[in-house]
RNA sequence: GCCCGGGUGGCGGAAUGGUAGACGCUUCGGACUUAAAAUCCGAUUUCCGCAAGGAAGUGUCGGUUCGAGCCCGGCCCCGGGCACCA
């Protein structure tokens, strides 16, 4: 044993309190878990969702999944692979910002300050993490390749910017997404919103809808998690049909539909209030209630247009277009259950098969025909309950009465098309990404706004950094376009500013740095000078930076890439450490990102493939999300409900290996369960007992702990068994009945009078990756050499394992009525005559006739009686 | 409304279609102690029984099977997601 091994504790008791910090300590002085580059051995990269490091410090559920993946790091390094197991913050974020505001403290300070506390607590639980490999998304050397990132998003023309109604947080001052906003409110604050016109950088997700949704496929994710992307991206296959109308000037109205087979009962039209065509198809007879509709619907939020919009309304045009399958006249109506951002925000609607058009036509007495019934149907139409959305064939269509529907979807979408009216169709639910928020705390956006003539001026010369059509906006009757920060400048800093308020026009604090703002800039160079000072030369052109910063989902979006080389200065990261780690291997976390976080980031790997920096096209091949951990109470754990339980007060009375025992044996990782304080006791029991067994008075190994001694064969068994199951159930994430299985081997031990010194190592083993300061402790009590954490993981004799006798069930159709041990291979005969002579089972076969034998060796003979 | 997941002792939970309740908590009894804590030993699904033993039992109703917590169908309850996407 060499170094470190001079004992620090002697004590004869389990004491957490020295043991744990001792062997966290020697693990960050030995940086005992280094990623090893061996690239002879196999590779294994677990993943945690990193953390926010919010100012309320760890919670029980951060330990959680990190334990469980702790777990399999420890356990893949024994199984000879070398382990990628990193750790980083996601530091951006409104928190943080919001303290700024208040304490007038620059947010970097309080981050950092967050992290240290955070960084504090994770260590205390002993995690196996590479922390040479930590990474911070504000810091600049890391968000320097968040932006760069976002320039080859810019150049590849899937950024894009785009004048569009969000939600306005007026007590913030500040702009919120979709995702931000629940029931109407702020999600953080809980703040009323409204709806409120703003430029925003949108990035083009859509472009990559398909393969996003295809990727899913190949998976190995949970169900639920590939669904619930599947239906946040939405593909629907339809047409896009035309409608004539009166006026031919106006061109053809557009719909989209899924069911173009209905389109013999489509009775009327809708378009959305936003329509562009509205105020065209609008008569002067109608024109006063139409505009006062859309007013009307303009003032509503979205929470009011969908969730208490029970009742639906609208307002007729005055206007008719005409069915291109009859010939007829439809009126069209103008209504907010069609929305403006899905399909064409037109509709023609088919009441007699939609149920929204059905409720529709039912209030404004509108016709209903129906055009499809089902298939065992026999009247023809008659008595069937409308509105019909099932499988049928089609009646009342000419031409195509009798088809299946399916079948009559694709002759109409096909005739359809051949006399230019229709095109097959495909629509997702899915929209682009908004990508930018009025707020100081997040990545710059690394673009400035130059004027028209300036534009085209450098243009040429920027070739490749330019999407193909430029990115512009229109402000007071000029045009400003986009022109990308150059790489060379990156990472283009955040600079101080007197408040962190947002300006309050809709812009973030940094429209108020007026020198940052408005510029001399070089376009070659990128190098920016104020504007108030004298143009450098000609070749500076004016330009206005952009005042926007990204979501705090950008940098979570590729930090994955970032842990394989997180000092790379060149390249996000190399090609070879790229090649070396690939992706991980198994990622865990909430199922609260379930949607965004993951849709995300795999459209910015695809993206990344797409350049040829990844070698994958989806990022996370195997996923797993730990399920959350209830108060005492089974309520989630909320500050207000004061049933949050700190991982910090447990540590301290339990220690942490007690804490990550009982944080997996609480019952199934994916599981929601509730916390019961008694239950760590249980966990601690153990662990004490085990070191009571274990170590002996003198602190050393315990007298009953015999090098070479003859283990007793039940004893072999169990332990045998115990390695078996725990490396089985450690692949599989079953951590509860792995810790079950290791007491059953803590109880076998106790009973036992003398246990082989291997014995007792290779249960250590085991123990490690669960509770890893104790069972290096105990493995040096035991004068074991090196460390527990490098011994490979022990294998188990199958031989061991298989008893030469066991208990064989005898049922009497079906029921239990007797057990006898048996030899193990025993033959049905002489079960049954086993059975036959079983003092208990006789009876229930008195007088009875024996009309079928079900033996299963080893499990139950069944006696079928009659 | 639609799509998922789940209902097992007082509690958390175990159970390749083959002894339901492993393991742990709780509670009760016993040992040790002046006493308590800790520890150790034992019991702990319900009902009947002094006992031996018997009967019932995995939300509910039915089905498949020699045998169902597990498979199939209906219903009830709980949790999660989506929600005018045509």
């Amino acid at each position: 044993m060499a170094g470190f091994t001079q004992m620090v504790t002697e004590g004869k008791d389990y004491d957490f309190h020295e043991i744990e910090p001792r062997w966290q300590s020697f693990w960050e002085q030995q940086r005992s878990f280094r990623a090893s580059e061996d690239a002879g051995k196999p590779k294994y990269y677990v993943l945690d969702m990193f953390p926010y490091p919010s100012g309320a410090g760890l919670h029980i559920g951060h330990p959680e999944g990190y334990t469980a993946t702790d777990i399999l790091a420890r356990y893949k390094r024994a199984r000879g692979f070398r382990v990628l197991h990193p750790m980083g913050w996601d530091a951006f974020g409104l928190p943080a910002e919001q303290h700024a505001v208040k304490t007038g403290t620059h947010p970097a300070a309080n981050t950092q300050n967050n992290i240290a506390n955070f960084r504090r607590q994770i260590k205390a639980l002993g995690f196996s993490y590479d922390w040479d490999r930590e990474v911070d998304t504000t810091d600049p050397r890391y968000f320097r390749w968040t932006q760069w990132i976002f320039l080859q998003l810019f150049r590849r023309g899937l950024a894009y910017v785009d004048e569009r109604p969000v939600w306005w947080c007026p007590e913030m001052r500040t702009v919120l997404a979709n995702e931000e906003v629940v029931d109407g409110r702020s999600e953080v604050g809980g703040f009323a919103v409204e709806r409120r016109n703003l430029r925003q950088w949108v990035l083009r997700i859509t472009a990559y809808a398909d393969r996003l949704l295809s990727g899913l496929e190949g998976l190995d994710w949970p169900d639920s998690t590939k669904r619930m992307q599947a239906s946040w991206i939405g593909r629907s296959e339809g047409a896009e049909i035309d409608f004539g109308l009166e006026w031919p000037g106006l061109g053809p109205l557009t719909v989209f539909t899924t069911r173009p087979d209905t389109l013999f009962g489509a009775t009327y039209m809708v378009v959305a209030p936003e329509h562009a065509l509205v105020d065209s198809l609008t008569t002067p007879a109608q024109r006063a209630a139409v505009d006062e509709y859309r007013r009307r619907a303009a003032s509503k939020s979205d929470l009011e247009r969908t969730d208490l919009a029970k009742e639906k309304t609208g307002v007729f045009t005055g206007s008719f277009a005409v069915n291109p399958a009859n010939g007829q006249r439809i009126p069209i109506w103008v209504a907010d259950y069609v929305l403006t951002g899905y399909g064409t925000g037109a509709i023609m609607a088919v009441p007699a098969h939609d149920e929204r058009d059905f409720e529709f036509a039912k209030r404004y007495s509108l016709p209903v025909v129906a055009v499809v019934e089902p298939t065992d149907h026999s009247s023809n139409g008659h008595g069937l309950t409308l509105p019909y959305t099932g499988d049928g064939r089609l009646i009342h269509s000419d031409g195509y009465t009798g088809l299946a529907w399916q079948e009559a979807k694709r002759r109409i979408t096909a005739d359809l098309a051949q006399k230019g009216v229709a095109r097959a169709s495909v629509n997702y639910k899915l929209r682009d990404w908004l990508f930018s928020r009025q707020r100081y705390w997040g990545e710059p956006i690394p673009i400035v706004w130059v004027g028209e003539q300036d534009y085209r001026r450098v243009a040429a010369s920027l070739g490749e950094r330019l999407p193909k059509e430029p990115v512009s906006f229109s402000q007071d009757g000029a045009l400003f376009y986009a022109l990308p920060v150059p790489e060379s400048v990156l990472p283009l800093e955040l600079p101080p500013v007197q408040s962190y308020l947002p300006s309050g026009t809709g812009e973030s604090a940094l429209a108020n740095v007026t020198d940052w703002v408005d510029i001399w800039y070089n376009p070659e160079t990128g190098v920016g000078q104020p504007a108030s000072g004298p143009r450098p030369s000609l070749q500076w052109v004016r330009a206005r930076r952009e005042t926007n910063t990204m979501p705090q989902w950008a940098g979570s979006c590729w930090y994955y890439l970032r842990y394989t080389d997180p000092a790379d200065t060149r390249a996000l990261a190399s090609p070879e450490a790229l090649q070396l780690w690939g992706v991980p291997d198994l990622y865990v976390g909430g199922a609260e990102h379930a949607v965004l976080h993951l849709l995300y980031a795999r459209f910015w790997h695809k993206v990344l493939f797409d350049l040829g920096i990844v070698p994958t096209d989806e990022p996370f091949r195997k996923l797993f999300h730990q399920g959350m951990i209830l108060g005492e109470d089974g309520e989630k754990m909320s500050k207000s409900r004061g049933n949050v339980v700190s991982p910090d007060t447990l540590i301290a009375s339990h220690g942490s290996d007690s804490l990550r025992l009982y944080l997996m044996f609480l019952g199934p990782l994916e599981a929601m369960k509730p916390w019961n304080p008694r239950g760590i006791e249980g966990v601690h029991r153990f662990l004490q007992k085990l070191w009571r067994d274990l170590v002996g008075e003198d602190g050393r190994a315990h007298p009953k702990v015999v090098e070479g001694a003859e283990d007793a064969p039940e004893f072999q068994r169990v332990l045998h068994e115990t390695l078996r199951k725990v490396g089985e159930d450690i692949e599989a994430m079953r951590f509860n009945t792995a810790i079950s299985q290791m007491m059953i081997l803590g109880n076998a031990l106790h009973k036992e009078v003398r246990v082989s010194r291997a014995a007792a190592l290779s249960f250590l083993q085991v123990l490690a990756p669960f509770a890893p300061h104790f069972a290096e402790e105990v493995w040096e009590r035991l004068g074991a050499p090196g460390r527990a954490a490098d011994a490979p993981w022990p294998a188990f004799d199958a031989a061991k394992v298989a008893a030469s006798e066991v208990r064989l069930v005898f049922q009497v159709n079906g029921k239990h009525r007797g057990d006898q041990l048996v030899p193990v291979g025993l033959a049905q005969e002489a079960a049954v005559a086993l059975a036959g002579a079983h003092a208990k089972v006789t009876p229930f076969l008195e007088g009875k006739r024996v009309v079928k034998v079900v033996y299963v060796p080893g499990r139950i003979l069944n006696l079928v009686v009659a």
